[in-house]
DNA sequence: GTCTATATGTAGATAGAC
DNA sequence: GTCTATCTACATATAGAC
């Protein structure tokens, strides 16, 4: 143990263009194949096929199974918790005084307007959702999503200073459910409501939704 | 196909008390062993261990690993369904004019009354939470339980005439994705509300955290 | 109905050529 | 880094004795 290199030991050297292409690939395809089949129902196989790539070269790529779960999980939490706590700063420069619709907004719009943007974004919500539902999984998701969630939930405990702290974490969990729900399924949704809608006004409603029940008290 | 029997056809004869004991294992096991890994992560070696049982006699009963899955979330779907529509029925005799408040009341509470009567249920319904995220079961789930929530719907429909139909059956989905986030995360919860709360508060605050989100518009 | 033994397939993972 | 071939384990399912 003595003598050995103490500076950068990871990463032998710079990964070329190509592997960064196939990496990306096999991420794209796991994150499609998780997100249909969950982790239990997914399997390698699926995912090389689904990359167009052989068996071997995903398990590189993605460290074992559980290691590329959890590495496509955590590759688009980063983008997204900084999404949201720029929509925060945005609305707080904006609106004065600050509003809980506001808040309530930078955090639950982001996820749509990334999905908006780029579909793989919806396979990612697919996916957050298993992740949410299964124990498993629970450290991984409250460790990548829980320190923004708690910056959201101080604003909005200023913002509802007459709310118990309980009331207002069980309120937040229920628009976090709610805000999932409508990013998986709005399918669900059309065949109730007889005919389909726009996403926008979707969002708009999920908004004035959770915001007036966490007023409820 | 001439001259086969017409009448009473499946069941040759009534199953021993024995037998009928070992089933109820079976389905116990297999829900709490669904409960806990989905149904891809489940196995029926694990469901075989918690019964109690060898392998074969869990084939036997359960017909296979899909459709004992599909038998243990029919199982109680129907108690479900029937405690909600007579907690709809009091409610319209008890109070007049009917409420949000009393609907929703009776289309959420009974799942919280049947959990805390019987710990089985609480599985049931993170069983329940699998099948709504997993698309592959996505027609059972709607099969067992679409044809009791547009009763509600319906009664909701009527106490809000001014929310389009769009906007209500997001809220409805919500306020499903709410009950179930409520009823599998209660840990979550509490650790964003720093102390465990009371079941009962709640299931009041669930109530009226989803009639105010309802009525918003 | 119950249980043992087994058939058959496929899973995740890896060794080693290129 | 890429890819083929293969190892080992365990999955579901069933056949058939009791």
């Amino acid at each position: 143990m003595i003598d050995d290199q103490p500076v950068v030991p990871k990463r032998k050297r710079a990964p070329s263009k190509r592997a960064i292409a196939t990496r990306s690939r096999v991420l794209d395809a796991a994150e499609r194949v998780f997100a249909r089949r969950g982790f239990d129902g997914a399997t390698i196989r699926d995912i090389a096929a689904e990359a167009g790539e052989p068996v071997g070269t995903v398990h590189h790529h993605g460290g074992g199974k559980e290691a590329l779960f959890h590495r496509v999980i955590a590759r688009r939490a980063e983008t997204l918790s900084r999404a949201r706590l720029d929509a925060l700063d945005e609305a707080k420069r904006m609106s004065a005084p600050l509003t809980l619709e506001a808040v309530l907004a930078a955090f639950l719009r982001p996820f749509f307007d990334l999905s908006a943007a780029d579909p793989a974004w919806r396979d990612y919500a697919r996916l957050v959702a298993f992740a949410s539902v299964d124990t498993q999984w629970r450290g991984v998701s409250d460790q990548l999503f829980d320190p923004t969630a708690k910056v959201f939930f101080e604003d909005m405990r200023q913002l509802l200073p007459g709310v118990s702290q309980a009331q207002l974490a069980e309120g937040f969990v229920f628009c976090v459910s709610a805000m999932l729900a409508l990013l998986t399924s709005r399918d669900r949704i059309a065949v109730l409501s007889a005919a389909p809608a726009e996403e926008a006004d979707q969002i708009a409603h999920l908004i004035s939704f959770c915001a007036a029940g966490m007023r409820a008290p």
